[in-house]
RNA sequence: GGCGGGGUAGCCAAGUGGUAAGGCCGGGGUCUGCAAAACCCCUAUUCGCGGGUUCGAUUCCCGCCCCCGCCUCCA
């Protein structure tokens, strides 16, 4: 079996085979974030999802070339620009280089572009696009000025949320000012000047206006990976509408089918709760590290649970990735003293085969792939408290632990010791070996106020950075 | 109402037509001057409920209950 996923397309679970004749290029597009504020770990986890895909895509010797857009001028952006009494732009860079920050704290992997909405070449792209879309039937500009996407032109539409149009619910949220369309699932490609956009505005044929959401995706994606897209994800919330009106427009104007593999990822909870502010349960990034978490604890808390299922953040759940990945840190510290001896590598039965390759190849199944991490630990453990390991098993599972860590990059940094706490260290082992033990305890307590944690084991004395 | 996801040990969670991976917690042990850490072992006759198919179902079918999400710009 190789490697499949689920295509919300098809709701089945499809063979992956590039578009790219030769099979190895993939062209990716992921839906990326509206920079008016901080990202939250609900947004993360997202990025974290089109990470995995990304990093298990090039595991399985796919060279991925992936866009990740910026949304930087929508409703919020412009509203919060104002009220902070910035321009659109100073505003929106600062969450930007945030935005920037947290990805690399989560150790996601960039993409190759990071297209930004306000882009005079991408404005131009849409205004063409829109143009296209009105002179084929698909477009029409109503009294308010706004240019709309005529949805009954478009039959498919419906297709990727599985809902018919015919029988949506009003649900109460269709603005006031919209009552101009064709019909109320229109959707908006040019959204006309008010006043409430200030200074924000492009000139285009329909008159001063910004462009709407979905057709962002559409001209950035389509300039940046052609016409036709192997892979486009994002969270569940996008299948419907933005998803379904990216398909509407782009297909529209191409003539081409889209995307090839649609993946969603699924929203996650916090304490069982949505996330929501009023709720007190709202956290970015930052916040979970001024509390002391790592971008690595907050990675791999994120990481564990497989994409489409809803996932329970809980600060109990971060204390056990903490645990986790210090069991892990163990064993590979164990490896690596052991592994010195190594003239090179030799087989082991833990470390051969494909099994975590071959977990992630169903659907990104990154619960079963750390469940063959951790039999691997518990049986080389074993073999290396029976003396039964050799020098050489160990280089070949330090070797292994390096390529699971393309996909996982849950490797510690390793942490230079000062010199000072190197000197007190050197001091203890002296006392301990004049069996001075009130000395010995001074100096380790000294060495802990520092930061680092002593410890005497089997195969002599462990410093350990403590969290902080 | 329509559409989708899910209900597996205290918590998180994988999985299969043949009798339940893994992580955390908990219990026991090894090691140790002490401490801490680490490591090893143990921990679900049972997979939301009721039927059915089957030699056998948690896994397939039917019905039901519960939770979460989407249904027009929220990852």
């Amino acid at each position: 079996m190789g490697l499949r996923f689920l295509n919300t397309l098809t709701r089945t679970v499809e063979p992956f085979v590039p578009l790219d004749p030769a099979g190895r290029e993939v062209r990716m597009y992921t839906c990326g974030p509206t920079i008016y504020n901080y990202a939250h770990i609900g947004n993360l986890r997202s990025y974290m999802f089109e990470d995995l895909i990304h990093r298990h895509l090039e595991l399985r010797g796919f060279t991925v070339k992936r866009v990740m857009n910026i949304t930087d001028v929508d409703d919020k952006t412009i509203r919060d620009s104002r009220r902070a009494g910035l321009s659109l732009g100073a505003f929106t860079e600062v969450y930007l280089q945030a935005f920037y920050e947290d990805l690399k704290t989560l150790r996601i992997k960039p993409a190759d572009a990071y297209p930004r909405a306000t882009s005079s070449e991408y404005i131009e792209r849409m205004i063409r696009m829109i143009a296209t879309l009105i002179e084929r039937g698909h477009a029409y500009q109503a009294e308010d000025g706004s240019v709309y996407f005529r949805i009954s032109s478009f039959p498919a539409y419906g297709r990727l949320a599985n809902l018919d149009l015919d029988e949506l619910r009003p649900s109460g949220r269709v603005a006031s000012d919209e009552y101009e369309k064709e019909s109320v699932a229109d959707f908006a490609l040019w959204k006309a000047w008010d006043e409430a956009d200030g200074d924000v505005g492009w000139e285009s044929p329909w008159g001063r206006g910004r462009p709407g959401w979905h057709i962002e995706c559409s001209a950035m994606a389509t300039a940046l990976l052609g016409d036709q897209l192997d892979i486009h994800c994002g969270g569940v919330d996008n299948i419907f509408p933005h998803h379904e009106a990216e398909i509407a427009q782009t297909e529209c104007c191409t003539g081409v089918p889209f995307v090839k593999y649609w993946l969603h990822g699924e929203h996650l909870l916090v304490e069982g709760q949505k996330m929501s502010k009023s709720l007190g349960n709202f956290y970015t990034l930052r916040d979970l590290l001024d509390k002391g978490w790592s971008g690595r604890e907050v990675r791999f808390a994120l990481l564990r649970v497989n994409y489409r299922l809803q996932l329970n953040f809980t600060f109990a759940g971060l204390e056990d990735a903490r645990t986790a990945l210090g069991r892990i840190d163990e064993w590979v510290a164990r490896l690596t003293d052991h592994a010195r001896a190594a003239t090179g590598p030799e087989s082991h039965p833990a470390f051969e085969g494909e099994r975590f390759e071959a977990a992630l190849d169903d659907d990104l199944n990154i619960s079963a792939a750390l469940g063959v991490l951790f039999e691997a630990i518990r049986e080389t453990n074993r073999a290396l408290d029976a003396g039964i390991l050799t020098p050489g098993q160990a280089r070949a599972g330090l070797d292994w632990w390096s390529r699971l860590n393309h996909v996982l990059v849950l490797d510690t940094e390793a942490a230079a010791i000062p010199a000072v706490v190197t000197a007190l260290l050197e001091e203890r082992q002296q006392a301990r070996l004049a069996k001075e033990w009130k000395r010995s305890d001074e100096l380790r307590d000294q060495i802990a106020a520092l930061g680092w944690e002593v410890k005497d084991t089997k195969e002599g004395v462990k410093l350990t950075k403590k969290a902080a």
